[in-house]
DNA sequence: ACCTGAACACCGTTCAAGT
DNA sequence: ACCTGAACACCGTTCAAGT
């Protein structure tokens, strides 16, 4: 045994990566284990510590590739009217989440209590989105100032979640996506009408 | 050994609780485990399984506990004009999630992806907060037909609680309180405004 | 240099055996 | 009847040893 080098370090590093995402999106989280992803592989265990630090670097990157999945799903959104474009974007997160929503789940399975160890790289996926945002919530207003328009965005982008994690998070057979849809728009249209007339009566 | 009877079951479940309760607090979910819990109150690991099924239980019971007692934190808030109610309502919950973190979050870093058997008296404790909003929106928009109030208040109850999960779950280090606390109150603003407008509209 | 597989220190859970 | 403690089947992680 030893020494087969049928694959290159990079070739494995790819093969764990996926033999990991495949067992996530199809049972779950709490099915993966060291062990599994080697038996999946046709590896031994060790083998994956020479690849990935350990699981929570794993982890890290399968949520990488997720939040990676997600922005391309957004971007395909098509840009117009800052109001619709803001609906579509939340929808189509709405719709990601409930699709591959074993994925998608574990981002915040994860990392809630853990303050180790976010890198910068991951971070910087997360701001993605956000970002796409609040250049809409820009057009939304054009004469707010930047402190504002962040905070809206902000407040806009943690309900929009919120809306997302607490529908699909229930009963799985309970879980009723076009009322999810509804109370999303319904959200959405209430805070942009709000946060306009309001806006603009301070700047009266 | 055995036969010891210092404590009656009831008790001992009672002290399984307590010594859990106080590890979750004091450490986090993830320090949460039976033979630490044994050793804190002085038995062994088996005795554990005398007055709880298994530790899925003993955390459901830990997370009942904390949803009471956020629902006896929010039932402190002052009844008085709606709208302000509602906001009194978030900061109080933005401000507990904030000071019990790590009893706070273990609710959803434990029930997330898990479908197996959340029991009734559990679900209804979740139920208690959203039905105190529930009344609120109903105060403010009396001529609202019922299915639109619950809908309004299910999106304002869930972005709340998205702006909580995502302003807290950050690097500690980062997390500004009072920012938090501004976006919240811009949310549920522009939020109320902008129903009430439109649901105006819808009427005429 | 690459990979193994056995070992280590942990988990949750069970249950025959003691008092 | 109450409680133990040893056992079992799992975990993640490491690393001397093989090729």
């Amino acid at each position: 045994m030893a020494r087969r080098s049928e694959h290159s370090l990079e070739e494995l590093k790819a093969m764990v990566l996926d033999a990991a995402e495949t067992i996530v999106i199809e049972e779950g989280f709490s099915s993966l284990k060291a062990r599994r992803v080697a038996v999946e592989i046709g590896y031994t265990v060790g083998s994956i510590y020479m690849v990935y630090k350990n699981m929570a670097d794993l982890i890290t990157h399968i949520n990488a590739k997720t939040l990676d999945a997600v922005a391309a799903q957004l971007e395909q959104v098509q840009d117009g009217d800052p109001a619709q474009y803001i609906e579509a974007i939340a929808q189509a997160y709405l719709v990601y989440a409930s699709r591959n929503f074993n994925r998608w789940i574990m981002i915040f399975e994860y990392g809630f209590s853990r303050n180790t160890d976010i890198p910068d790289w991951y971070q910087e996926k997360r701001d993605v989105v956000f970002d796409r945002l609040e250049e809409s919530v820009a057009q939304l207003a054009p004469e707010c100032a930047e402190s504002d328009r962040k905070q809206a965005a902000k407040a806009l982008w943690n309900s929009i979640h919120g809306i997302c994690i607490l529908s699909l998070s229930g009963k799985t057979d309970t879980i009723d996506l076009n009322e999810s849809a509804e109370t999303m728009n319904l959200l959405i249209r209430s805070f942009i009408h709000g946060w306009l007339a309001q806006s603009a009566k301070a700047t009266d």
